[in-house]
DNA sequence: TCTCGATGTGAGAATAATTTTCATCCAATT
DNA sequence: AATTGGATGAAAATTATTCTCACATCGAGA
């Protein structure tokens, strides 16, 4: 098919007649170039004729010039894909032009969430979710960035009636991890595993007979110990001592994961949930245009 | 800029009037077929005329519509050799087992955060970056979900000496985007761009001659109208109603752009910042093992 | 050396695609 | 009800692409 057309033009290229011959190499000089030209531009640069062109179209099986167009750019796209992809495991440095930098982000960032769904294991997903759908109270600990996380993950799934609370404040944790009992989950968030308060908030929880869950990078952390289940993020600290910067995306995927296989256990509901929530939202916003 | 052409599109397309949104519609339904398309097929596909697609890519910036067409195509060459066909369009249902659902996931997330790495426009980072660096204050704004990004995002900042704040209540944001002055910098993030919260206290920002930026998926929305600056996110509305659960990670990309960009243009600072930041943490983590 | 046929080529005609122009329609406003 | 302005598609105008054909070149054989 279409791929391998400039494979096969640089193959074939040099075996062919003068006219046609020029025409390949013209294409393999700048094949962007020629992608972005008319049939006529580019039988100029080659120095022939657009009959010409369109017979090398035929020669490589394409109907027409706009065959051949569509190919050499899906190729062009192919080829900076595939240099993107080079740019993981690159360091920012403050003197790195900002566009390389945004590069080096996304690539990392896309690779630490497909390392996440590498690790993360269904199974332990599908406990934690069966749990969450059970319990009569779910609370989710987390300080600082991974409090954000928590935040989002806990209004996420109060949003479909789980009954569900994260807490900024770590007294205010503690309190609640007292109150809850068997049946109950309480997910802790660290990154590094050993923040103390979410450690305290998992320990009292687990005491008092509730279902511990750690999200955390590092499986044999104080709070990976501590824990019933774990769920573990891809750690990869890299890029500008930004460390836990990137371990947000993980985090949160993790969580997304538990937020789907919750809502699957509880579909009608669910939606019917959202249905109201997106009413009682919507006199929030402003008319469209 | 043949880069985020696709993002772009599905950005905008929702804000196009009739005929221009079904094209735009017609071509994200399947962008690869539209660009081996003939002009005259695609207006037909999407019920409209020849005029109405050429007038589409006008609005897009094409010169014409071979422009689009090897834009399109480029973009379908990277999504090949990314394998970031897995799962596009695929939606989670209740019935899924979760492994394929985690590996949906994964793929759309983090094709997501390519895209909103394509459309991110460096010089707007860069712009915003310096503004940042230079403010008296700076303000965060956003609700629920949005809300929680605002946070994370204000920390970090915080956390390299940048006088930053975010608030979760309303009224607070709107008080203390009264007390904004020229050379003040608010940053509004929603992700439909039609949250009131947001639109009332970034117009405030305005008003007091602070900078306004926007950061939603709608180039369009009256976030973005209001706004001095807009930081496009990715869109992509798919997976089991999550809606904006995906792009929270968008989000996040986009600031973490402009925080690397910050701390790029504060080095030392910075880096002298963090080593106290990570010393005052550590007293919060147990010790290792 | 000449002729013939095979092949390759480009000029220009024919066709098809694209762009532009323009009349019409519709919705919003006065 | 009249007016305005934007959006739209029909059709004209333009441009790109493909096709046809005549001619040139080359090598083989007379």
């Amino acid at each position: 098919m279409a791929a391998g057309a400039l494979g096969r033009i640089r193959t074939e290229t040099p075996a062919l007649p003068e006219a046609l011959r020029r025409v390949g190499e013209a294409i393999l000089a700048d094949p962007a170039a020629a992608a972005r030209s008319t049939i006529i531009t580019l039988a100029e640069r080659s120095g022939s004729s657009p009959a010409t062109v369109t017979r090398f179209c035929r020669v490589f099986g394409f109907a027409g010039y706009a065959g051949l167009r569509v190919a050499l750019a899906t190729e062009d796209g192919r080829a900076a894909q595939a240099n993107w992809d080079m740019g993981v495991g690159h360091e920012i440095g403050p003197t790195d032009p900002l566009d390389a930098a945004i590069g080096v982000m996304a690539a990392a960032d896309s690779r630490l969430i497909q390392e996440t769904a590498a690790q993360l294991d269904a199974g332990t997903v599908t406990t934690v979710a069966e749990a969450v759908v059970a319990a009569r109270r779910v609370l989710i600990f987390g300080v600082s960035t991974s409090g954000a996380v928590a935040g989002m993950a806990g209004g996420r799934l109060r949003r479909i009636r789980i009954p569900c609370w994260s807490h900024a404040d770590a007294h205010e944790a503690l309190a609640d991890a007292a109150l809850l009992g068997e049946g109950d989950v309480a997910i802790g968030i660290s990154h590094q595993g050993r923040t103390r308060e979410v450690l305290e908030s998992l320990a009292e929880a687990g005491d008092r007979g509730a279902l511990t869950v750690a999200v955390t990078s590092f499986a044999r952390s104080p709070l990976a110990e501590l824990a019933d289940l774990v769920l573990t993020t891809a750690s990869r600290e890299t890029t500008f001592r930004l460390g836990g910067l990137a371990a947000v995306h993980s985090q949160l995927f993790v969580l997304d994961a538990v937020y789907v296989a919750v809502a699957q256990r509880t579909y009608e509901q669910t939606n019917e949930a959202f249905e109201r929530t997106i009413r009682a939202l919507e006199s929030h916003r402003v008319e469209r245009n």
